[in-house]
DNA sequence: GCTCTTTATGACAGCGCTGTCTGAAATTGC
DNA sequence: GCAATTTCAGACAGCGCTGTCATAAAGAGC
């Protein structure tokens, strides 16, 4: 095994001083193009790689940031590692992707040992981490740069970017609502994420809106995962005036309404119509396929490694736009 | 923003030197127990994390290891990652997951950078860049200790973890056919892959020995995705000798053929018997729920990360267990 | 009691870079 | 044409640890 290539030996075989060599790695002012030019062939000459425990050490930067998440859904978290990950790698920043509990009561110890081994230069956090008080408050005290993504909270002192879950909300309900349903059950999402609050307010406000009563009896918990949807659905569909649609907060539990229906018999979308919200590839795995809320998982997760990068000292927060998807799932009242 | 705390903190702190810190840190002996004991103290009392890049910088141990994956099933890695990050974190050691390309020209020097930017200790390949020579070469040219997950090809120079595909495929075909399936369809999977051939390789030999004989035209190719599964269900519910069951290489494909049975109206299982591989969590959110084969993923990577910690001299193959699951989607022959 | 090992701790260099400082060369102003 | 500025490049310290070596104290053997 060959001992590592190093910016002396990059320095040697390019006739500069190491420090040139650090200037051209850095990009900085103050060398001649040609200098420049003569480096970067040595260094693609011998395939050179600067250690970023040493850049880490010596300078203020690791070059690398943290994604910190708390998931279970698969989806949406290769979604949101994929996003960073492609901004990331525009920017030859290493992205360090950290599993989480929000429940643990080491989550902050986590976090801070996390900060003190990487030294990250930034951090990404999503949801339901995003609104984990403990961590933000710890982050804060570290002054450590962070963007959130799809928070529940406000915060003023740090950028964010989301997608407005009450419009989106408002505008499937509306959609069924249109297509001449009357009698619309609600799956509630996980009671950690705030998303799962601000879906409910949306399908409020569309009902509002249409002058149909909310009916508590039509709103079921769930925690976003496939059993919970089965479990909504079988009460929502033996409640006494029966849905004729079932918006689920997500496209899991979605899939479990779906699955819920079959095995009753219903002919879907005759007998039952059925949305979910994200669009995750699930969506279009099962049948009939879910007319659903886009979500743009991917390019929020882009767009927060972006406002990381860009770390203008303003705060933003961005929003991104969802879509409304329609497929088989749902249809008109008959 | 506090400076970082460093081990000469500590050791001021404990009224030893840095170099006792140090040793602590690393457990090495020499240490007498009340020593010990005071350091540990003062670190938990600082709440003190070393610096993973002075220690890689330092000593030949970074404390990190890579994942390397290029595997488009969001299921399949984010299992992948969740075992080896479960036996990293009871080693203190960090996990990078790292996407990558096996098409690209540049898998080598990105593999190589990696190695040169974070110094990684080892690193775990999963399928299919278990299989892309010019990495393996790379790795071993440098020397570095790695472990592959579910290789398709035999390497007798470095460790594995696998299961028997060829068996799963052969018992999912032997308990089709004892159910009365004589006309069964197959939907091979993405030819990068091997665990594809494989499979296709154990359906064969099931076939065989119940004398049934191979008909070409009822195995298709796919790529392991949805899209190839609907592809592969229109071509063989349109061939001639119509299969009464399809079995899929794997789930997502599976969910494929039987949105095409449900466009085509047929019912399930009574008229289509259909088979998936893997048991993601896809396997129990379609209707009706798919038989499988259960594949250990997260024990894979589990015991591939155990493989390369143990760091044994000698070279390991160990065989994890597959299991056939029985759910609704697969009938007797009527 | 003396050497010989084993155990326990510390001093110090140096890993591969970046930040700071210093100085030389190139460019400008008048 | 000469000082004043700007541009470019190198010397060197030091980031926070670990490896090596030196040294001291404690036990073992005769």
């Amino acid at each position: 095994m060959a001992t590592r290539n190093t910016i002396s030996d990059v320095a040697k075989a390019a006739g500069v001083s190491i420090k040139t060599v650090s200037r051209v790695l850095n990009k900085e002012r103050y060398v001649r193009q040609a200098t420049r030019d003569k480096v970067e062939a040595a260094m693609a000459a011998m395939a050179f790689s600067p250690s970023i425990a040493a850049r880490s050490l010596a300078g203020h930067r690791s070059h690398q940031i943290a994604l910190i998440y708390d998931n279970h859904s698969p989806y949406y978290i290769h979604a949101i590692q994929e996003g960073v990950w492609a901004r990331c790698r525009d920017e030859d920043v290493r992205m360090l992707a950290q599993p989480a509990d929000v429940a643990s009561k080491t989550i902050v110890a986590e976090v801070g040992g996390l900060i003190d081994e990487t030294h990250v230069d930034g951090i990404i956090l999503s949801s339901p981490v995003t609104d984990c008080a403990p961590v933000l408050a710890e982050l804060e005290r570290r002054g450590i740069p962070f963007v959130r993504i799809s928070p529940g909270t406000n915060h003023a002192l740090t950028s964010s970017v989301y997608m407005d879950d009450a419009q989106a909300a408002d505008d499937m309900t509306t959609h069924l609502i249109n297509l001449g349903h009357r009698v619309i059950g609600f799956v509630v999402g996980h009671p950690n994420h705030m998303a799962s609050e601000q879906r409910l307010f949306g399908y409020r406000r569309a009902l509002d809106r249409a002058g149909i009563p909310y009916e508590p009896g039509l709103v079921h918990p769930g925690e976003f995962d496939f059993a919970s949807g089965v479990t909504a659905a079988h009460a929502l569909l033996s409640y006494p005036r029966r849905p004729t649609a079932i918006f689920a907060s997500n496209d899991d539990m979605a899939a479990g309404v779906l699955t819920v229906a079959h095995a009753k018999g219903l002919r879907l979308p005759e007998d039952l119509s059925v949305a979910g919200f994200d669009d995750t590839p699930l969506a279009q795995l099962v049948w009939p396929p879910l007319t659903t809320i886009r979500q743009p998982t991917r390019d929020l997760a882009y767009a927060a490694a972006s406002l990381l990068f860009e770390k203008v000292d303003g705060v933003e927060h961005r929003r991104l736009q969802h879509e409304l998807v329609v497929r088989g799932s749902v249809g008109r009242v008959i």
